[in-house]
RNA sequence: CGCGGGAUGGAGCAGUUCGGUAGCUCGUCGGGCUCAUAACCCGAAGGCCGCAGGUUCAAAUCCUGCUCCCGCAA
């Protein structure tokens, strides 16, 4: 049988993952690699390549970097690589239905998300940020809408307490690119079908901007611990040091836990976000949160420094000084004020 | 030249504004106390204050250049 002809969309790290995987199977060939154009980026803001990109052109694989789709020029040059199949994963576009219909077969996209639930583009954060058990990866038909298209295959992930969007995020492109394969192989040989996905269990995981990663010790340390593993390492746990006779000090919380803990040990406690002095439980640095519930700090990163452990952290920053505790920025407080 | 923070014994920091004996919390090593301990007490080792110049009687501190690290931006 001739190999099907592939064309590849995709950007970051996760879409390169994939296309790692699609160039090792046999029964297609890349014949192209789209990626955003390059952008600035990194300490200096020096133009950086894509991942995709630098895949690519290791491989020899052609490579096009449209801004979009809106002229017939590009349309054409995508028409002309002539393709049995659009594979898609994380392209950063959406694409109009013109592109969707050009291929002969199928215009494929992985999701990384079980869906219907959590369209949109930060489905990985999302799903540990909501303490969800369980995630999967979706590869689906494409369609006009964000993520609507019907589903031709789909696995489950679990989600543990130690899960992070970082080590969710790789594991995922690795059984993304997988499960790719599979959906080409089921679909070449007529054994897999696609089923429209139900409208009404939809949801969407909105991008995370900086105020997601805004630590809220509100909130039962369950809830804590998940949101400041969905946003690590992107776009970070971040929250406001506090100490009496002193200026705040913003910190990156990296690494930590939900402690299970006994009442009757634990000195008074005054609100969410305060330190105990004291019972450095494991090591750690802990923080009070809703309900009398503790979050227990591992890892830690002061502005401007890089991350600590906690011993050292309190070593540094808590020992010897009173009324340490965590804040909201104040551009969350006021956010919040004005919604 | 995109913006900003930082470099001080093994770790984390203070001291730098207004130059003048290098300090704190830990760790390490030795000793003591204790049924015991990441607890407590006593003692010790360990630093050319990132690198290179300059100013000065005197520089961690002021000036200049350099190196490395980190945050912002996805």
């Amino acid at each position: 049988m001739t190999p099907r002809t592939l064309v590849f969309m995709g950007t970051p790290d996760l879409a390169a993952a994939v296309l790692h995987r699609v160039l090792q199977w046999p029964g297609g060939r890349v014949v192209a690699a789209y990626c955003q154009p390059d952008r600035p980026a990194g300490r200096n803001l020096t133009m950086k390549e894509p991942p995709v990109k630098v895949l690519a052109r290791e491989r020899g694989i052609p490579v096009q970097q449209p801004l979009n789709f809106k002229s017939d020029e590009a349309v054409a040059v995508l028409r002309a690589y002539e393709p049995d199949y659009l594979l898609v994963a994380a392209y950063g576009l959406i694409l109009p239905q013109r592109v969707l219909n050009i291929p002969r077969r199928f215009a494929l996209n992985v999701h990384t998300s079980l869906l219907p639930k959590y369209r949109g583009a930060a489905p990985i954060q999302r799903a540990v940020m909501n303490n969800e058990t369980e995630t999967g990866v979706t590869i689906m038909q494409m369609d006009a809408g964000l993520d609507t298209g019907p589903v031709v295959l789909q696995k489950t992930v679990p989600i543990t307490d130690r899960t992070t969007a970082g080590s969710l995020h790789d594991h995922l492109a690795e059984e993304g690119g997988e499960l790719l394969q599979k959906a080409l192989e089921g679909l070449e040989a007529g054994s897999l079908t696609p089923v429209p996905q139900d409208p009404a269990k939809a949801s969407y995981a909105p991008k995370l901007n900086k105020a997601d990663g805004y630590v809220d010790f509100t909130r039962p340390a369950a809830l804590v611990d998940a949101q400041i593993r969905g946003v690590s390492p992107w776009p970070g746990a971040t929250t406001i040091l506090e100490r009496e006779g002193e200026g705040p000090l913003p910190v990156t919380i990296r690494e930590g836990n939900a402690l299970s803990w006994n009442a009757e040990n634990m000195p008074p406690l005054e609100g969410p976000g305060n330190i105990l002095d004291e019972p450095r439980i494991d090591g750690r640095v802990v923080v009070r949160c809703n309900s009398g519930s503790l979050y227990g700090i591992a890892s830690i990163q002061p502005a401007g420094k890089k991350a600590m452990d906690a011993a050292s952290f309190y070593n540094g920053y808590l020992k010897g000084r009173s009324g340490a505790r965590f804040v909201m920025p104040q551009s969350a407080i006021t956010a919040t004020e004005k919604a």
